[in-house]
DNA sequence: GTCCGGCGTGTAACTAGTTACATCGGCAAG
DNA sequence: CTTGCCGATGTAACTAGTTACACGCCGGAC
């Protein structure tokens, strides 16, 4: 099955390809000769090949997205707000999942180079840093989301939440509503994380409550989130608010305080971090990140490309609902 | 910023382009040859161009998908299968959101046939079928999910729920739960709603149950969900159960049942569309679709792109919770 | 010593477009 | 009547690759 070409609509058109294709991008053509090239382009329905005009054009017009979990909540925002603005821009995300394999974000990355994407925005780890530093480098923008990276070479840039202010953020709050044990699960051991509880540990120490290490838990994946939950809860003294430092874990931890029959604010506070469709139904209260407001200008990096490696922090936005009780 | 081309590599081995592609793609090259280019390769940081070689082919290796809305629960388990078939064939997913505009729809299909996508999965409203027509006619296949297309020509493929069933399934089960008085909140005029509305009355009917057309009430927009809910709330006899057509409302109609203080099961029982991730927690009943797998399906279609049109259609799946009470 | 075969490689044509440059015709100025 | 210029169009080179074909060269067979 051979799709018509430019060829195609010049021999029914009787006029060179050249011709043809000033009229589609608009070049110096008679009237009459436009109106006749037209006419073919419609009755051979003919559609031009994207994929000649990026050879020559040097690269593509589509945006590439390595993600690594399309169902976390902050993800998917950062996606519409990717989308929004190439759309806005007249190019198509290409978009890859990694589900935290990083032999898939490696091999994600260099198909994204091959497809000479107009640019790259990649939210997964550390092992894709050195391909996206060469990508950079050789003239395709790059921009890290959710981690910032150490000395920048023209084209990487990065956006980020500002994750200390994240963490005090949640002790203010939780002082605030009268917590004075709180017990930590944390998602893993990315900077994030560790950036997020330290916060929380400087905010709650300014009030002379203590956070002891033992009382930051990790769980590397949902199922481990049940245990680590236990071994907070055994503590003592007995923890009266459970802090999740991450939004991937929320449903987990949710999970396993209600099977533990506990109730909150009523039996204990909880806090978690990013804002989700239902948490305004179940009252839960949490620290927002603006993500969609970090996927567009991600994206807008990439379509602007400026010179200079652009490194930009986010605020994040505590919004109050019940889960830790009633603030003073 | 030039890139490093074929070109530049086969000057460095000193042979010529043919040799490089050669040693690339897995021709005959005598080993010492290829131990040179591929030195070159390496040294020169060479990525070899996808879109010059889709050029060639013919079209490129990526799957193109239209979708309406990546918020819902069930098209971002579509996309995880579709996502996991792309990555087992090397091709990567070309993506665009519609936001249910039937422009963006239009263009996006139309942007999709221009990247020349080795073929196309449409999740949008009835605007793009004459576009995807042509194009599958041309030779790219297209699969329409969640609306069957009447009188495929080869190429235009489809699959679906059996909306029918899901309605039949959630009648059975609201009388086995002794329910008898059914108020209906449909998401709009498409055939699925509307099969799905047509399956419940069927099955009401059976049991001597009757739906009367205005105890089915319809909200195009989430925004317009809560004054629905109060329509039916109103009607005499008085509904002892509410059931929701699309799982893109469950989030509002919970809303606007939880905003006048009912719970259910125990004030009115609750039935809705889709499995999603907060559905175990918040014990509610649903009729799930087999997304990951319509998504996998749909995928392994473009990529088998088999002759005949394929019309696939899936079995909905009762997932019993507790808000509709207990079955007898 | 020629002939034949096949390996290894280069040349050039091809993909589907864009665009710089050449060319042609017509009209106005000198 | 010639010159000059400009608008409209064609020719051909270019993008970055793949691949059909030709050719040189070496070995073994006759």
């Amino acid at each position: 099955m051979k799709r018509t070409t430019i060829a195609d609509v010049a021999a029914a058109a009787d006029v060179s390809v050249a011709t043809v294709s000033r009229v589609l991008n608009g070049g110096l053509v008679k009237e009459q000769t436009a109106t006749r090239v037209w006419d073919a382009v419609t009755s051979l329905d003919y559609t031009p090949n994207a994929l000649t005009r990026s050879i020559f054009a040097g690269r593509s017009s589509t945006i590439g997205v390595v993600i690594d979990d399309l169902t976390s909540p902050f993800y998917l925002d950062l996606m519409r707000g990717i989308d929004e603005v190439a759309a806005a821009n007249d190019s198509l995300v290409m978009f890859a999942n990694t589900f935290h394999r990083a032999d898939r974000e490696v091999a994600h990355v260099q198909t994204m180079d091959e497809q000479r994407v107009r640019g790259l925005i990649v939210t997964s780890g550390e092992s894709t840093d050195e391909r996206t530093r060469r990508m950079a480098v050789a003239g395709t923008p790059c921009v890290i989301v959710a981690r910032a990276v150490p000395d920048p070479p023209p084209g990487l840039h990065s956006v980020t939440l500002d994750n200390l202010a994240a963490g005090r953020t949640m002790a203010e709050h939780l002082l605030s509503c009268g917590h004075r044990s709180v017990g930590v699960l944390s998602a893993g051991t990315r900077p994030s994380q560790l950036h997020r509880a330290e916060g929380l540990r400087a905010g709650l120490a300014e009030a002379g409550v203590p956070l002891p290490e033992d009382a930051v838990v990790t769980a590397a994946a949902n199922a481990e989130v049940d245990e680590a939950i236990g071994v907070l809860l055994g503590r003592r003294p007995s923890p009266d608010a459970i802090v999740c430092l991450a939004g991937r874990r929320t449903l987990a931890v949710h999970t396993a305080l209600s099977s533990r029959a506990l109730t909150f604010p009523g039996d204990i506070g909880f806090l978690t971090m990013d804002d989700f469709a239902w948490g305004p139904a179940l009252g839960i209260t949490v620290i927002a990140q603006p993500s969609y407001q970090m996927g567009k200008r991600a994206a807008e990096v990439i379509v602007d490309n400026p010179d200079r490696p652009v490194q930009l922090t986010f605020a994040p936005q505590l919004i109050a609902r019940s889960s830790c009780g009633e603030q003073h």
